[in-house]
DNA sequence: TTGTGTTTTATTGCCTCC
DNA sequence: GGAGGCAATAAAACACAA
């Protein structure tokens, strides 16, 4: 040992190392814990005390390792964060002795395991956005095919009634062009379809009519509900964590939690 | 066995809240 | 100012193909 007083936390037998004048370690309930670079000339974070007496152990079991968890902790650990994800100090106290731990190896194990959520939680909500847009995508073509469909039928319907103007001389000649301008809105309307449809230049981006960036830091990708007809193809949302340890939140959950079924792309005109 | 990619445990620095 | 949260990161442990 090059330095300081190694000695054990009385209330946990799966030790840590703590140094009493160490400067380069981090803060533990007032104390200095050594950091890595220490310690890693040393032993395991979690010997046993009886190991750590022992003068052979201290020598065979250089240099320092991580020790995982057992199953049996993180079992404990995952039903305590499916209940609640965040942990209040009481709570943290009583399963650090519950399962022999140190409580800072508590709050950094439910510290991990939220950002593991949270990743997890943002892969969820991009495979729906995914399918939601394909959906909407493949909608926004059945009604263009069915929009050109019912254009082209106009327009033949107008030519065939032509003729039999020009021979009664009866009433206005009609004007196929005036046809087609009477089923511009709905092109114009499908056109719009098509720009809410667009995800910025390079399809990589999610970017709002001011060009500005959506993706933020905070709980929701889709904080403002810039973007109902995105979402609104998707049925059955569900964002809980496959291990049901959610907490009920989405990172986008305004968007899911509205009911935004607006037809698109319906056309009417006489 | 070994190289490599992934997961887990832990640290650090910064931020926010009380 | 201290406690606790998060993002980024390091490093050990683990999984697995060659």
């Amino acid at each position: 040992m090059e330095s300081g007083r190694i000695f054990f936390e009385p209330s946990c037998q799966n030790n840590m190392l703590f140094v009493s004048n160490a400067h380069s370690g981090f803060r533990v309930g007032g104390r200095t814990v050594i950091n890595m670079e220490e310690s890693s000339k040393r032993r395991p974070f979690f010997s046993t005390a009886e190991e750590l007496y022992d003068d052979d152990y201290f020598d065979e079991q250089l240099p320092e390792k991580k020790r995982r968890l057992t199953p049996e902790q993180v079992h404990m650990l995952e039903k305590s964060f499916e209940t609640e994800n965040k942990l209040e100090p009481e709570r943290k106290t009583q399963l650090a002795k519950k399962l022999n731990l140190q409580p800072r190896q508590v709050a950094v194990w439910f510290q991990n395991r939220r950002a593991r959520w949270k990743t997890k939680q943002l892969e969820r909500d991009y495979d729906q956005l995914k399918s939601s847009y394909d959906s909407l995508l493949s909608n926004y073509d059945s009604i263009l095919k069915e929009n050109d469909k019912l254009k082209s039928e106009l327009l033949s319907l107008t030519e065939k009634m032509q003729p039999e103007e020009t021979a009664g001389e009866r009433g206005q000649k009609p004007d196929p062009a005036a046809a087609v301008d009477a089923v511009q809105p709905c092109l114009e309307l499908t056109v719009k379809v098509e720009d809410r449809l667009s995800i910025g230049s390079d399809g990589s981006a999610v970017v709002d009519d001011d060009g500005r960036q959506l993706l933020d830091s905070g709980d929701s990708y889709f904080p403002d509900n810039d973007y109902p007809d995105c979402m609104a193809a998707v049925d059955g949302i569900n964002s809980e964590e496959d291990d049901g340890s959610d907490d009920g939140r989405s990172y986008f959950p305004d968007v899911f939690a509205e009911e935004q079924q607006e037809p698109i792309g319906w056309c009417i005109w006489s």
